[in-house]
RNA sequence: GCCGGCGUGGCGGAAUUGGCAGACGCACCAGACUCAAAAUCUGGCGGUAGCAAUAUCGUAUGGGUUCAAGUCCCAUCGCCGGCACCA
């Protein structure tokens, strides 16, 4: 009597099997697998099947090590603090420590439906005490190597989420969380000084197994720029200004400079004619947000008054005031070559400034100018001693010569910016540290940690740059640690990343209450070997979490410098026309359904065969039609093998083996949707094989284990019902054998000038002469003219060329 | 503006990296089973011409290299992503 494929009894039952008899055990001796996910943040909608397919494809990947002997530590947990949870509780009118709770434990369900192979042991939670315990305390060891400062500056500041932000989270000039105008304010700020990791973050991008697309993201991040710094003094003054450029070689094409408004000098600079104009443009540019200032394409600008000597040729240049020049970068003072600047070049123009041609392009000066020539390409000319030399040359030459003569330094500059620390929010960790009027700033002693948020009624952001702690009297006064006087404690608390930049080092060891992680299962189980998760993190929580894991190298708490090996971007599902899911839109696919009607079997299939992993993917329910029938057709195969007894052919030996070669290269190359596309071929194959007399015992055997990791439950019934009394991931990763792939006669195809006219078949050691021969013999009269030439690649393709 | 990536049937997508384009699946069409439908099974399914064998065109567009190009080179168009006054 044969019964149809049963998902839902067979998905019971082997989840109920595994939580008996795990398949992913540490016998001490097994080499390690460390296979992450990006933890997700607890949202209050639950899982949609986007979310599933990274979590699959991890657990396909964490399945197929296991059946390579591998102890693999596959983990999950909880991003619960920060602003998206603190939002939504807002929202819901209830406390975030409540609503977290509720989220998580509903993600969890639908994590565990996936029956991907986690280890909830290991279970970490940001939110969790006993794990902020040690965020806090990594601060505090930051704040003691001077990596943690406090600084009052012009910030990024989200009016929507009142709070300041990062650089990294303001993505062009916006809230990277709610999309709101970003504006700036003037705060005290805890920083962290990522700068000094700078160089170590760009050159140990070379020893990642990352996509190529994440690590040029970083590069461009950090920005790495040679130059110089060139002092130019003010005439009539004491005081120089020094600007940074990486274009040293133009500098006797300098006929202006310019200063960021906000340059401590820019208002000194100013005369009593001038001074009026300029106090109005600081202030004016004072104003703008910074998609204002982004999106101001016409060049704005105020002559200060004062005069800069070019200290090549001691050349009197005008100083400006202008807004494109960015107050953080370099020292906030350039110097101007309109001639082979772009912008320098539009500025001159508008203000009707001398442009002075330093480089000749093809050896001769450019005869009316209309835009600048930026191409360090030509011959100097107008250059004083330079004139003559090689512009490629020179610009490279150029910072030492100039630090030689002492005008000034050869210096290296970075587009990356210390990163703010500080959120002026009620849901994250508190900022270990005690102000006291006399001592400053004092950690809170370790023993101390974790540094409880307090529980408090009333969390709502406060606009004003406070954070809501600061209410919170009997919490905010203390007694300075250091000398016992009363103090007050710092009120900001941690942005979201500061959990997730050293989650990873803690599963291994999840309840150490003395280390963050022991230094031998650290040494032992870490770094991940594999990372898997969207690419929405290429420059925020990826490289925060490389400069945590070089800190945490630095002070000896771990034995390596990069905390992600290998890392892998899937793409993201969306819906009908690429447009993304979310509530708002009503697209939102819920997998509870697809796993109740099809099982979880079938939408782990399907999740992979939607596209390529990498790569995003629109969702129609539709096709999970597809998988199932395939699943059921394999079951029919299975189930009507009743004879242990039979051989295999010729043909069925060459399938199996054709089939574990498909698999494992695919899978090996992270082809998910053509492994599933090569199960489905290989299943159609071996049933038109098995018409007429069955099909080997060992055949579909192979098939159950390397279906296992994608569709591990009907694996195990399959491998079960074939007669099988131990786990299909016990059996190891079937190992193929190419001379049984081959078969002896191949089909090729064969062309009369590159157009296909036929195929013959021939043996698969067939010799030049008679594939011709035979090729020629199925051409018959189709061959005309004379043969010019004949080409045979064996296995591939007959041409024949004939005039 | 600069830097990446991509462009293949009605749809999602394959193509051993230069060697039979469209695997696999969805949708669709026809047939079988059925009183009927669903499910299932069998077959078909890029365009044009033809009853057909077959011919011919065809991987965004135009050129090139090659015995042979979806794949390599040059140019153009379109879409997506990243950065965006970083001197």
């Amino acid at each position: 009597m044969a019964t149809p494929y049963n998902h839902k009894s067979i998905e019971k039952k082997w989840k109920k099997i595994w939580e008996e008899k795990p398949i992913n055990v540490n016998d001490g001796k097994k080499e390690k697998y460390y296979c992450l996910d990006m933890f997700p943040y607890p949202s209050g909608n639950g899982l949609h099947v986007g979310h599933w397919r990274g979590y699959v494809i991890s657990d396909v990947w964490s399945r197929y090590q296991i059946m390579q002997d591998k102890y693999v530590i596959h983990p999950m947990g909880w991003d619960a603090f920060g602003l998206p949870a603190e939002n939504y509780a807002i929202k819901m009118g209830v406390h975030p420590a409540k609503s977290t709770q509720e989220n998580v434990d509903n993600i969890r369900r639908q994590i565990k439906q996936i029956a991907a192979v986690y280890d909830w042991d290991m279970e970490v939670n940001t939110t969790d005490p006993a794990f902020y315990k040690w965020t806090q305390w990594i601060f505090v060891q930051m704040f003691k190597k001077g990596l943690a400062y406090e600084k009052e500056m012009p910030i990024n500041w989200c009016p929507s989420c009142k709070t300041g932000l990062a650089n990294e989270e303001v993505v062009n000039g916006k809230c990277e969380r709610c999309g709101a105008d970003v504006t700036k304010k003037n705060l005290k700020q805890w920083m962290l000084k990522i700068t000094e990791y700078a160089d170590r973050l760009l050159s140990d991008l070379d020893k990642l197994d990352w996509p190529q697309k994440v690590k040029k993201m970083q590069t461009d991040w950090i920005g790495k720029s040679y130059g110089a710094e060139v002092d130019f003094s003010i005439d009539g003054r004491d005081e120089k200004i020094t600007v940074y450029t990486t274009r040293p070689d133009t500098l006797y094409g300098a006929t202006f400079m310019v200063l960021a408004p906000e340059h401590e000098l820019a208002k000194g600079l100013a005369n009593d004619e001038t001074r009026s104009a300029v106090e109005d443009y600081i202030y004016q540019t004072s104003l703008k947000s910074s998609v204002d200032r982004l999106q101001d394409k016409e060049k704005t600008g105020v002559f200060t008054g004062s005069y800069a000597i070019n200290p090549l040729n001691g050349a009197k240049i005008p100083i400006w005031l202008s807004d494109y020049v960015l107050a953080d970068y370099g020292t906030g003072a350039i110097m101007c070559v309109p001639a082979h600047d772009d912008r320098d070049f539009e500025f001159a123009k508008k203000f009707d400034i001398p442009i002075i041609q330093v480089i000749a392009k093809d050896g001769v000066e450019i005869p009316d100018m209309q835009e600048a020539y930026t191409d360090a390409v030509g011959t100097m000319i107008n250059s004083g001693d330079w004139n003559g030399m090689e512009s490629a040359v020179l610009k490279k030459e150029a910072p030492h010569m100039i630090e030689k003569a002492g005008l000034g330094k050869a210096t290296v500059n970075y587009k990356l910016r210390d990163w703010v620390f500080s959120r002026q929010r009620y849901w994250g960790e508190p900022i270990p540290i005690v102000h006291c009027p006399d001592c400053g700033c004092v950690p809170v002693p370790e023993e101390e940690l974790p540094l409880l948020l307090p529980d408090v009624e009333s969390y709502e952001p406060t606009g004003t740059g406070e954070s809501p702690l600061a209410a919170i009297d009997e919490w905010v006064n203390c007694t300075c640690p250091k000398c016992g006087k009363a103090a007050k404690r710092e009120t900001n608390t941690m942005p979201q990343w500061a959990g997730s930049s050293w989650y990873f080092l803690r599963y291994v060891d999840n309840k150490n209450d003395n280390e963050l992680v022991s230094k031998e299962k650290a040494h032992k189980y870490l770094p991940v070997d594999m990372y898997i998760g969207g690419v929405e993190h290429a420059v925020l929580h990826l490289l925060y979490a490389r400069f945590y894991t070089k800190f945490l190298y630095d002070i000896g708490v771990v034995d390596f410098e990069e905390p992600f090996t290998k890392l892998f971007n899937q793409g993201m599902i969306t819906g009908k026309n690429g447009i993304k899911m979310s509530k708002s839109k009503g697209n939102v696919v819920s997998p509870d359904e697809l796993v109740e009607d099809y099982g979880c079997d079938s939408l782990r299939l399907y999740e992979l065969f939607v596209g390529p992993p990498e790569l995003d993917s629109e969702w129609d329910d539709r096709g999970i039609d597809g998988v199932y029938r395939f699943l059921s057709k394999l079951w029919k195969l299975c189930e009507s093998h009743k004879d242990d007894n039979i051989e295999p052919t010729k043909e069925l030996l060459r399938e199996r083996h054709l089939l574990i070669h498909d698999i494992t290269t695919r899978l090996e190359s992270f082809s998910l949707n053509t492994v599933i596309s090569g199960f489905m071929e290989h299943c159609n194959n071996l049933s038109a094989l098995g018409k007429d007399g069955g099909i080997d015992k060992e055949t579909l055997t192979t098939f159950a284990v390397l279906l296992a990791p994608f569709a591990p439950h009907i694996a195990e019934e399959l491998y079960e019902m074939l007669g099988h009394d131990t786990s299909v991931f016990a059996a190891g990763w079937p190992k193929y054998d190419k001379a049984l792939m081959e078969a002896d006669e191949i089909e090729i195809g064969v062309q009369v000038n590159g157009k296909m006219r036929g195929t013959i078949s021939i043996p698969k050691d067939c010799d030049k002469d008679s594939a011709i021969a035979k090729a020629k013999e199925m051409l018959g009269d189709k061959l005309s003219g004379n043969v010019v030439k004949e080409i045979y690649v064996p296995g591939r393709i007959v041409n024949i060329v004939a005039r």
